[in-house]
DNA sequence: CTGTATTCAGACTGACTTATCTGTAATACA
DNA sequence: TGTATTACAGATAAGTCAGTCTGAATACAG
């Protein structure tokens, strides 16, 4: 802490953006992206069959295999993404711990967080895949290819 | 994860609050506030220790002691708890995990996160204790004697 | 001065996160 | 058919966080 988002959620948002970036019909392998983007090996591996068995990516073993999105980069958000890893009761819950807390009830930070909370929860919402790709102008994603 | 706060935070920021209510000059005692806010005996005395240690509490041995705001509450900012327990990389960091991430070296939601990131920033250092005691409506600080 | 209530200090435990290691199953290609 | 390449699975280890336990130091009340 704090950070808003775990180590793990961090990689595979990094992961997926990469794969998001491949040409249609390209797989992304494990080894390839940990390269490229720096993250230990057996755990990127253990994200990303997180996220297949969820849905939200689609794998293939063998020499031509690796990973793809499970559905069109314009349908997935950061929502799905953040949901899948870390749980979003982020955008639910008391800020300062209370287990009840309510515009009757409120703690001491109660109005001011909820704004803050709605905008995140908006970002993560409105956020797909395919506009985050546009957007990202990192030197490891240049040349995407194997 | 993925909450804001560590659960050490929360904690530290129920206990002050609980402190700042208390009248002029009477201290509170963690067996006090561990009844009346549900907090682990020991544990929240760690933290009341470390908060001590960084003048952000006056502490007293003996009968009648316990702990005191160090300063005034009107001086008192939820930056100054924060920083003190979990650290505030929160305002400064990448959300997506990048090491450098910049305007020219963008991630894939930096200008998003940007704005959401100095509302935060601006809660935490505006926000001071003295007004946060007075928004608080909660049962266990209404009648706040031992 | 004595007893008691409190903070203070350190070691310890359990759960969770972040990895790492070793081996197995599936697939493409020569 | 065999081999290389890849994802998959399970065990293990190190570090951090949350919480507990025991006892010492300190200060007040009588």
């Amino acid at each position: 802490m704090s950070l808003i988002f775990s180590r793990r959620c961090e990689y595979a948002l990094q992961a997926v953006l990469y794969i998001a970036l491949k040409p249609q019909g390209e797989m992304s392998s494990i080894k390839e992206m940990t390269k490229k983007l720096d993250i230990p090996y057996h755990f990127l591996g253990k994200i990303l069959q997180d996220l297949s068995r969820k849905g939200l990516l689609k794998s293939l073993k063998g020499p031509t295999g690796g990973f793809a999105l499970g559905m069109p980069a314009k349908d997935m958000t950061l929502f799905h993404l953040v949901e899948a890893i870390d749980g979003v009761e982020l955008t639910s819950k008391c800020v300062m711990g209370f287990p009840e807390c309510s515009g009757k009830n409120p703690c001491a930070v109660h109005e001011q967080w909820a704004d803050l909370r709605d905008g995140i929860y908006k970002m993560l919402v409105n956020k797909h895949i395919a506009e985050m790709a546009k957007d990202m102008k990192k030197p490891m994603y240049n040349s995407i290819s194997r």
